[in-house]
DNA sequence: CATGAATGAGGCTTCATTCAT
DNA sequence: TATGAATGAAGCCTCATTCAT
């Protein structure tokens, strides 16, 4: 009951769901000291008081954005990538989707510039905990791609590390070159050379 | 003003040098929006008003201070790498002088940063203006490094795109994971991947 | 702020009223520039951010201010002529009242000065507009007064505009000797000259 | 000697007059505050330093140049009435100078507006000396006009400051509607109102 | 609870004046 | 003496946050 009522009074989750996405895309569009609350309120169809009614600050709410994009990223990614068995494959379908999900949310990339631009210090980012919170998962991914020694690096964290810092900056030039297309199309060739390097394998 | 005399002058270019380093730092430091020009005045042990006698605007001066490291960085690679002559070898030079600049001058991944979080839609990005005029340089690079036909790609501009990706993603997570060394530390690690990939060269 | 409780919330339209009196009242005793927008927030006992609620600039406030006492004027003139029908009369009349009014609002008087004094040039003048939309009302008096052939003068336009300009210098001047009385005084006399001349009728 | 030499430095007394006319010219065309020092300094050829050398500061400038502007006003008027004999061809003459030098001269409007706008208060005001200045030599003239009894009054002083305030406000509105033409041109029209005013001597 | 009017600290920029050269 | 670089007080405006209704 409750969310299909006629009241006009919507539930609290309701609202709070709305006003986390007028932020996000009121964020991504104009970085996040551009944007006004009163921008936000405006966009979500609220009063500039009922903002902070749900939320303490403006920078609560932009790490509460952020958060919601970072677990909306991570469900995608997992619900693309944990039912496949295939430690390979699963690599390979998990960062296909990883990529796929940027295309679908550019606002996300957004969050991220302006995280890392208004946010560096590590107390306040939502970066790294978050990083840190998913690690072990991937971790487990990259020793059992070590298992059978095919890999060229034999440390699930630098392997981790070493492939999550180029995606990410795969990710975040996105839209620095205007002819480039979507991330997923230039997937294939990203992961060719993830896997094979530039040089022939015969060299 | 700092501790110093009354007034001091100073030849225009010395005082504009200081000015622009005071920024650089103070930009870096703090973003873009997180620093009062007054911040930056003090840093340089000047008044505000001289700050705005050698530039326009605040914006103005952070341009100027990221123009200031880009041409830094340029004649720090090619000083490196120009004279070089094996293409293999100019490659794996100017990579490893263009992380090893990052480590000498960490400012200048904040100003990047910054730029990218408070001036993305603008022309006044210097970003891109700054790529597209040295990308001919590298072009020629990557056309002679498969002319003998050892690497996997046969697109010069898709190659330099990659790569300049890849390695704009480590630089600008250099500080994401504490443990982190220097960047031109974990060069060998990167290049190596680059070159070969992850996978054994024998799968 | 003033000594009164925290909060205080009105009417648009009086907290709009109140800001400007205040601003007139500002604007009059320090002049257009000589005023700090915190000192008509403090006068009308509200916030600085009060007042760029209800009026966008400084530049925008004062015109508002000017165009009140403006719209003052003509209800104060044309409430005290509009009624009498004999022409002579009216035009007595309403000069009377005019000169009465800036007895009243001396302020109005330093708002013209100012307008003129800083926007001169510009089309943002309310002086002109404000002349140019009575002039039909006066042109026709000075019409009715020409009806019976009694004036000097044949041509409505320049009559209406030497009265005009004699009387703004009048105004203007009020101030100018210390021992002048009130504007209303000097009345019968000023009337008296404008009418007959200052050589006797006899010549 | 002197200021016929060939050398550089001016005299004292021609850099002072180049700096006078340069703030006079500034003064009437930006306004008292919208001008900048530096413009003057520009204007007249000198650094910004020499104009302080001369003058103690902006409102001395300022002060200096309207003085100026009321020298030679006065000077303009007395040569050219001081000579004629009859005492109303005096006032004519007088009266007709006055306007023909403000069209010769127009900043001298613009500098008594923005000195009533700027110095209101009588002790900045140069002004209100300026006029008791001459007082003395106009209520002369006025007394002479009274002697044969033509005139419809009888008080020199309510004469004089009546002529004046009509004067000054025939002045000040003269950019007031473009289709006007020069001041001289309105002066027959102006005189005869004066003499013997709107209505017909046979009423 | 929801609202939006009210607030004031904070930041960019200007410009009169000073002073080292 | 002449200069113009240097200065910093002052002023306009924004916007995150609070709170009366």
């Amino acid at each position: 009951m409750g969310s299909e009522g006629k009241r006009v009074h919507k539930s609290a989750s309701v609202r709070e769901s709305e006003i986390l996405a007028a932020a996000a895309s009121c964020f991504a569009a104009h970085g996040y000291r551009g944007v006004d609350v009163q921008l936000i309120a405006d966009t979500a169809g609220v009063g500039k008081g009922t903002v902070y009614r749900y939320f303490t600050s403006k920078e609560a709410l932009f790490h509460a954005a952020l958060r919601h994009c970072l677990d909306q990223l991570r469900d995608h990614v997992r619900a693309a990538s944990d039912y496949v068995v295939e430690p390979m494959q699963r690599f390979r379908t998990a960062t296909r989707a990883y990529l796929a999900f940027f295309d679908a949310h550019p606002e996300t990339i957004e969050l991220f510039i302006q995280e890392r631009a208004e946010f560096r210090d590590q107390e306040t980012s939502l970066y790294f905990p978050y990083v840190d919170e998913h690690r072990e998962h991937w971790l487990a991914l990259w020793r059992q791609l070590m298992g059978d020694g095919r890999l060229r690096i034999n440390d699930a964290e630098a392997a981790n590390r070493l492939v999550s810092r180029m995606l990410y900056g795969f990710i975040l030039t996105r839209t620095a070159e205007p002819q480039t297309g979507s991330l997923e199309d230039g997937f294939e060739e990203l992961f060719e050379i993830m896997l094979h390097g530039i040089l022939r394998g015969d060299t």
